[in-house]
DNA sequence: GAAAAAAAATGACCGCGGTCAATTGTAAAA
DNA sequence: TTTTACAATTGACCGCGGTCATTTTTTTTC
């Protein structure tokens, strides 16, 4: 039987938390050390790991949270009605990783994970993007804007397949050629969604 | 003016990496400790560092003789006839990526490198691996195995994006479901070349 | 209340990658 | 040969993530 937490502990888990968005805030997740977090929040380093199982842990929660924040603001959006308009709606998604390599590595190595541990707010929002792709593309076959020659399902993932390759490619290239990643990432849709003929 | 590397240069260079080789011979590459390479090459750490810019330089070179290797092979098996068999030619890459997370990663972090510095054997091979797959998809568009309504260079470069795809969720989930990677790829490459109709 | 048990927090310690001023080796110039 | 300039190597040292036996605080039991 697992005892409920004392409050005490919820305490400190909410101070790491804010001290280590603090810190985000103003040094960006690159930035980010675990002895920073926890000189400035006043607890020894132990307690850190006593709370989040590695420095990754702590990351994938604050991520998880402006991921969550992000779908929130693609889910009142609606269904997109092409695939120009699909492209627009990921932008914002693709614009926060861009920001920094440190949350493309985190999102990638917790990209395939099916909903075994859902306690991980990355991995619920994992499974959020792709059901809310899934209906987006449902819709959208229905409005014979996508083609429908394969499941929604594989679709979404294909998706996310090219939303992680224009990042990888983002990140290789000295941004010299600016230009926000959303863009290179609309002709691999096109390709990919539209409906043969 | 840059001289020329002297002898021992050269001598220590080959010792580290035949070293190296070793040790991943029998501990896998995520088993690789920079102490023991120097340790068991009888130099100084900091002449490794002297030799290749961080840990990663190190396995770049390692990785990239072998990713090398793999695109001889296939290479020399032709273009493949029909989707099926470009998998099929595909799956040795597969699986010697999915062997060790770490290769994975470095290639990931080099896989955009357009041929900027093409002493990089990792991003040589890179170039290589479009190049190879852009020729095969032409030919592949002629013989109508393949949609032409896309240029081939799109095609393989999505080709890429399916593969770290497959390879990302390969590492998510704790291979209880064995079956080789390749035969995940195989659903995306067909909706992503099938001629239209 | 005190004693026993469980939860939470501590900080000295470790592993490992990476740095750099100092030292040694090598080869061209005087 | 001696001097001079540069190439190559060295190893003590640092930063930073992560561990764990010990101590402190809270809760439970009597």
């Amino acid at each position: 039987m697992t005892r409920a937490p004392q409050k005490r502990r919820l305490e400190t888990r909410a101070k790491l938390l804010s001290t280590a968005t603090a810190i985000v805030q103003d040094q960006g997740y690159s930035g980010l050390r675990v002895e920073d977090v926890v000189a400035r929040a006043g607890v020894a380093k132990g307690t850190l790991f006593a709370h989040f199982k590695d420095k990754d842990g702590l990351l994938a929660v604050l991520i998880g949270e402006e991921v969550t924040r992000l779908l929130d603001g693609m889910e009142t959006a609606g269904v997109p009605s092409d695939v120009a308009e699909l492209t627009a709606r990921l932008a914002p998604h693709l614009d926060y990783v861009a920001q920094d390599r440190v949350i493309f590595d985190l999102l990638l190595r917790y990209s395939g994970t099916t909903a075994d541990e859902p306690d991980e707010v990355v991995t619920a929002s994992f499974t959020r993007q792709v059901t809310l792709l899934t209906g987006w593309l449902q819709d959208m076959q229905a409005a014979g804007e996508v083609r429908r020659n394969q499941p929604p399902a594989l679709l979404a993932e294909g998706i996310q397949a090219f939303l992680n390759h224009v990042l990888g490619v983002w990140f290789c290239m000295e941004h010299e050629n600016e230009a926000r990643p959303a863009q290179a990432l609309e002709p691999y849709l096109q390709a990919w969604l539209q409906p043969p003929g």
